[in-house]
RNA sequence: CGCGGGAUGGAGCAGCCCGGUAGCUCGUCAGGCUCAUAACCUGAAGGUCGUCAGUUCAAAUCUGGCUCCCGCAA
């Protein structure tokens, strides 16, 4: 089939490595235009965009597409389809309506919940017990399409943002191979009720309150692991927690309760298993304290 | 020129300010103790202190360049 990609983060390269793999023609990929970024703020493009230009396809990185001119070479194109993950731009309606068999979108989430721009982090911060990918056939609202496939996936207590992030990327590319596949694509539209929407990750988010209950502590960390990383502050050090367990032990919260990093919470306590200090690496617990020891009673400021 | 931290035996760190014998917590190896152990005791191996140059009688330590890693910010 002749496509049109349009994504920009590492998320979306797996979908558009599976279209190519499975022998579709991508004509062009469609991406935000490189960033100043990173040390140095040097401009930086995008994950989506450094592959297709490895490929060499055609990259264009309009700042918008409300222009006529920019519809116009959309559909110019003259695509079977466009495939579309996390691309960071509405799509108008005349660019909706230009490819022959439409607009396919992938989003990280079990719609009508997590639409927007952070589902895969929203679903792990507030507890859910599964998330998933879904399929959908875009339309003008935002993450409102009318659904396609979707694949589901438990959310177990070791998950994080990371480990989800790379399963969803996956399956999600796996499940947009297959919808392309199929000669006659048929949607149901999405439930009216269980929407909720994934607000965008604040770096304000990401310092740890462990006033709460062990669980929800553990699932705000997990949710901003790795990036941007939950962290605390002790010894007079920004320490990230980048995975963590929940155990039984009780304490004063915001206290370690021994010498392996357990600390308590409003209700039970986490025993943290890989951290980084500012300037260091990611270490695991074992490792970070024979560097930098954390000793039950020392407290979080 | 966005701001900042770092590179020291296999791992994580100290030492650097106030140049002059390489330290700590582990790991590894050998031996000992023990019913036994990731426990304990003894001993050993292992480092051009990121790299290049400079200052100096002498540089991990002071000066300048370079490479790589990381935090912040985006």
């Amino acid at each position: 089939m002749r496509l049109v990609f349009m994504g920009t983060p590492g998320f979306a390269v797996e979908t558009l490595k599976a279209l190519i793999g499975a022998g579709h023609d991508v004509v062009c990929v469609y991406s935000q235009p490189p960033r100043p970024a990173g040390r140095g703020m040097a401009l930086k493009p995008s994950p989506v965009h450094d592959f297709a230009a490895a490929k060499n396809i055609e990259v264009r990185t309009p700042a918008s597409l409300k222009s006529i001119d920019e519809q116009q070479r959309f559909t110019t194109l003259n695509a079977d389809a466009a495939v579309v993950v996390a691309y960071g731009l509405l799509l108008p309606k005349p660019v909706l309506d230009a490819p022959r068999r439409g607009c396919f979108n992938v989003h990280a989430s079990l719609l009508p919940r997590w639409r927007g721009a952070a589902p895969i982090q929203r679903a792990i911060m507030a507890g859910d017990a599964e998330t998933g990918v879904t399929i959908m056939r875009m339309d003008e609202g935002l993450d409102t399409g009318a659904m396609c496939k979707v694949g589901r996936i438990a959310i177990t207590p070791s998950a994080t943002a990371q480990s989800l992030h790379d399963e969803l990327a996956v399956l999600g590319a796996r499940l947009m191979v297959e919808v392309l596949a199929q000669d006659e694509i048929t949607c149901t539209p999405q439930p009216a009720n269980g929407i909720t929407y994934a607000k965008k990750i604040d770096k304000a988010e990401a310092m740890i309150d462990f006033t709460p209950a062990a669980d929800q502590v553990r699932n705000h960390i997990h949710g901003l692991s790795p990036f941007p990383g939950a962290w605390f502050m002790a010894n007079g050090a920004r320490i990230k927690v980048l995975v963590c367990e929940a155990v039984e032990t009780m304490g004063e919260a915001g206290t370690f309760i021994d010498d392996q990093f357990t600390i308590a919470c409003g209700n039970g306590a986490l025993r943290l298993l890989k951290l980084q200090r500012e300037g260091k690496g990611v270490m695991d617990a074992d490792t970070f304290a024979r560097g930098f020891p954390l000793p039950c009673g020392t407290a979080v400021t």
